[in-house]
RNA sequence: GGGGAGAUACCGAAGCGGUCAAACGGGGCAGACUGUAAAUCUGUUGGCUACGCCUUCGUAGGUUCGAAUCCUGCUCUCCCCA
């Protein structure tokens, strides 16, 4: 299966420019796909876009990361993005490495293969070119017409939008477009993907090409990631799900995948996974004669938590999602190492409280409503009690007048406390 | 500028002198069920030193034994007319 039908079987085809398949048939084509550098990391959001590269080094060509360090001072208007803030230069050089480190993982940058994939940055040609010479050489081939034509633009002047468009904004296409040919000159880069928002950043860059240097390039996006329920992918209550381990724990990471519908881990085991068609196929059909095991999400969480962070990081997280959700019990929980136990609450939120309060035995509700802010109120907490919703060490607690002493500690330092069934909080002594 | 209606807890919305920490719905939280899901059902949803006390019904005063409820000033919102 070639490039373009392997995306078209992945769901992952939005639209794509006719001649695209016979360019791509015909020679090893460069081709770059834009990130922003708005963070030292990217999000899941992106991550549709990683694996877009990543299929297409697989297929034997020559990918192109650009970091947007000129354009990622602009914004795009597309969405509703307000008018974005400038981004200093050492801040976007701090994230333009994070995001190369992390693209590292999935992309072949240093075998020095014909098709080794290449880190650009947009600001390296844009910072000397100067407004006039930009104008005179670029904006001249460009008429206002075409670019008010797009759909982008088009939302943003209409009676609706109440935020208005600056010009800065207006440019953004151009600059865009700029970049695209660029790197058709000096990279022989002939081909930009992007999500489908971008289309029409895509087109004026294609265009550009055209009128300026007579090449042809072309172009290939991908459907916005959806979820069935509508929401947003790619947020949790907790924020933003991003690859870096640091911001977002491998733990949460697996849960998030595990947590998708079936409708939407159905689309996403094609989208995020290198699982092959019948493999794939294969965990479906199993997935639908037996739902309540979820072999399918199971399947995309493992594939994907792998890939992003590793094996071992997996299994930590398999682990922890046992103690937290399966039938966890107190003398598991006491089983663990102390370096096990911290990965397994690793991103819970933590309290720390001195030693002596323990020492000669602390009311539970002075625990966690005053010395900790595990509950609001005490109020709320005798609610919770009597609602049956309170555990410490995964032991029910129905007695709000329970005394804490150290008997209670695991491991000697740590309290468990448990909000219900999926909150957890982790009070250390010291 | 003239006339009218209104401002109630996270949101919507009842209440129009005591029995109001305030009906009802939504949302939130928890429990049961379940697939760590959806739907459904149940409980709960101001604080506390808790059969009692304290602070809350736009804001500041007043009437009254007693006010979210009545009166006055102020602020804001909506509607109609100019």
């Amino acid at each position: 299966m070639n490039f373009v039908e392997d995306l078209k079987w992945r769901g992952m085809l939005h639209d794509i420019m006719p001649g695209t398949d016979e360019q791509l048939k015909k020679e090893m084509t460069a081709a770059y796909i834009g990130f922003d550098p708005t963070a030292d990391s990217l999000h899941v959001g992106s991550f549709a876009q990683i694996m877009l590269l990543k299929r297409f080094q697989l297929a034997g060509h020559k990918p192109l990361a650009l970091v947007g360090g000129a354009t990622g001072m602009i914004g795009d208007p597309s969405g509703k993005s307000q008018e974005r803030n400038l981004l200093d230069e050492e801040l976007l050089n701090k994230n333009q490495e994070g995001i190369k480190k992390q693209l590292a993982k999935f992309l072949d940058f240093e075998s020095g293969a014909p098709n080794a994939a290449l880190m650009v940055n947009n600001y390296d040609w844009m910072k000397e070119f100067t407004f006039l010479d930009f104008i005179r050489d670029i904006g001249k081939h460009i008429t206002v017409n075409y670019m008010m034509a797009k759909d982008s633009v088009k939302k943003r002047l209409s009676a609706e939008s109440k935020l208005g468009m600056s010009f800065t904004e207006f440019t953004y296409q151009l600059v865009q477009g700029y970049d695209f040919l660029w790197l058709y000159d000096n990279l022989k880069c002939k081909l930009q993907m992007g999500g489908s928002d971008q289309w029409g950043n895509i087109i004026t860059g294609t265009e550009l090409i055209r009128r300026k240097s007579g090449g042809e390039a072309f172009a290939i996006t991908i459907p916005l990631i959806t979820k069935a329920d509508g929401s947003k992918f790619g947020k949790t209550e907790t924020g933003n799900v991003w690859l870096d381990s640091a911001r977002t724990s491998p733990y949460k990471f697996y849960q998030f995948w595990l947590n998708t519908s079936d409708e939407d881990a159905e689309r996403y085991i094609k989208v995020f996974t290198l699982l092959p068609k019948d493999e794939i196929e294969n965990v479906i059909g199993q997935h639908k004669e037996a739902p309540h095991v979820r072999l399918l999400q199971k399947k995309l969480a493992e594939e994907v938590t792998t890939m992003v962070h590793s094996k071992d990081e997996f299994e930590m997280a398999v682990e922890a999602s046992q103690i937290l959700f399966g039938k966890g019990t107190a003398q598991q929980l006491r089983s663990l190492d102390e370096n096990t136990f911290l990965s397994v609450f690793e991103g819970v939120p933590q309290f720390t409280v001195a030693k002596p309060e323990i020492e000669t035995g602390i009311n539970i509700i002075s625990l966690l409503a005053e010395k900790t802010g595990v509950f609001q109120s005490k109020g709320e907490l005798r609610r919770t009690i009597a609602g049956n919703g309170l555990s410490i060490n995964k032991e029910k607690i129905s007695d709000a007048d329970l005394l804490i002493k150290n008997d209670r500690l695991i491991g000697g330092k740590y309290i468990l406390a448990q909000k219900g069934k999926k909150n957890y909080y982790l009070i250390i002594v010291e």
